[in-house]
DNA sequence: CATTATATTTATATTTGCCTAAAATACGTA
DNA sequence: TACGTATTTTAGGCAAATATAAATATAATG
């Protein structure tokens, strides 16, 4: 069992793990922890002892099984709590975050479990993150697409969102896109990657930024 | 906001507060708390500064108002979560207490207000006891009258339990006794204060000790 | 490839919440 | 009321998780 800031680490290196552009570094870490680096070089060791990551000095961390299996376990828990914080308590899927960062750290044998089967085993979360199982399997989802990457004139369905910051959710909820909007990307702008889309008869103007943080399935 | 360890401070001191017997005194808390007496003063002098409770060396401690409040939520935190374990996840009442123990300390704005109308507002928790309201009022309860104290002859129904150790509750679980069920007392034996009750037509003999903790209202 | 810049680690310190041991205070009773 | 006992507080320390500052290793560049 671990303390909640070395769980909060793992979740971490996790996430700069499957987000496969960055690699974990102490000071990636240390920049999304929003803590000094000497601190998580420090943290490094303690998970390193205690077998949950595979970590040389001055080298990229990578999880063990054992720490890639209870950063799942982490993953599951929030998303299960986000789909009952948005699915239960009416809650918006900008506002979740924050208490599901809180709930994730409940210890229980079976209160996951029990969560899970009274939400009806959702699949995802209400960004469209899929939700490992038990057993830490993410069940495989298809490729994502983001709006930055199909071609023009194509439709589709919104499947979820790469970025879950409330500034960017309560945008996209203004513009009236969420999980399951149909679009149609009608023009992308050469000059600065922008796109033009469709959404419910609008037509919509979207940076590139914003545009590759939004994805449907292939 | 105060921390974990000082929220469970304030929990421990309301309830020997509300709980008339018990004054509340290091050692008291010391026992509850299983923490050793110097910690406890250490602490107490904390929750002074912070001006949550009355402390003059030596004396028995009390709340402040401001203490109070935030105890009282703590309880209605720790009592709608409770619901939530038994009426949505079907847990058992003597399953929920450490689960609870955990939730109680969420800490959001909205979450227990929305948890609330979720379960419908419920009066009491799954052992009985009264919720506060948003406001820390207790709605006023009929004063308990406990088996130990019941006149022979007495029949009534189950109305909640003083003492919610899972051991105890598995005991009154086993002999077939919940909160709403129906009794009567037939007999007090005078040599050891124990008692005779009609469950569901048997007949059951109790402790004097169980049955100082099991209450209908008057 | 030598030097500078950047990243990382080590050394040392702080805060929180706990501990043990010792000192101070309060209490029960002879 | 004075003594012994029990309670409470103070003093000094430890572990976890953070910080700052200094040392060291790696990477980038002319």
């Amino acid at each position: 069992m671990l303390s909640l800031s070395e769980e909060n680490y793992l979740k971490i290196i996790h996430k700069l793990e499957s987000e496969r552009q960055v690699k974990a570094t102490t000071s990636a870490i240390s920049e999304l922890t929003q803590t000094k680096a000497s601190s998580v070089s420090d943290m490094l060791r303690k998970l390193a002892d205690k077998e949950m990551i595979h970590y040389v000095k001055y080298q990229d961390i990578t999880l063990t099984e054992a720490g890639k299996s209870y950063a799942l376990q982490i993953v599951r828990k929030h998303r299960l709590w986000e789909v009952f914080l948005v699915e239960k308590l009416n809650y918006r899927w900008d506002e979740v975050h924050d208490i599901a960062e809180q709930l994730e750290h409940i210890q229980s044998e079976t209160l996951i479990e029990r969560l899970d089967k009274f939400l009806g085993h959702p699949a995802t979360d209400p960004h469209g993150d899929p939700i490992p199982d038990a057993e830490g399997n993410m069940h495989p989802t298809r490729k994502r697409v983001f709006f930055s990457e199909i071609k023009v004139g194509a439709k589709g369905i919104v499947q979820g969102v790469a970025d879950t910051s409330p500034v960017f959710l309560r945008y996209l909820t203004k513009i009236g896109l969420g999980i399951g909007s149909e679009f149609e990307i009608t023009d992308r702008i050469e000059y600065d990657q922008s796109v033009e889309l469709a959404v419910r008869g609008r037509i919509i103007a979207m940076s590139r930024e914003a545009a590759q943080n939004i994805y449907t399935l292939e």
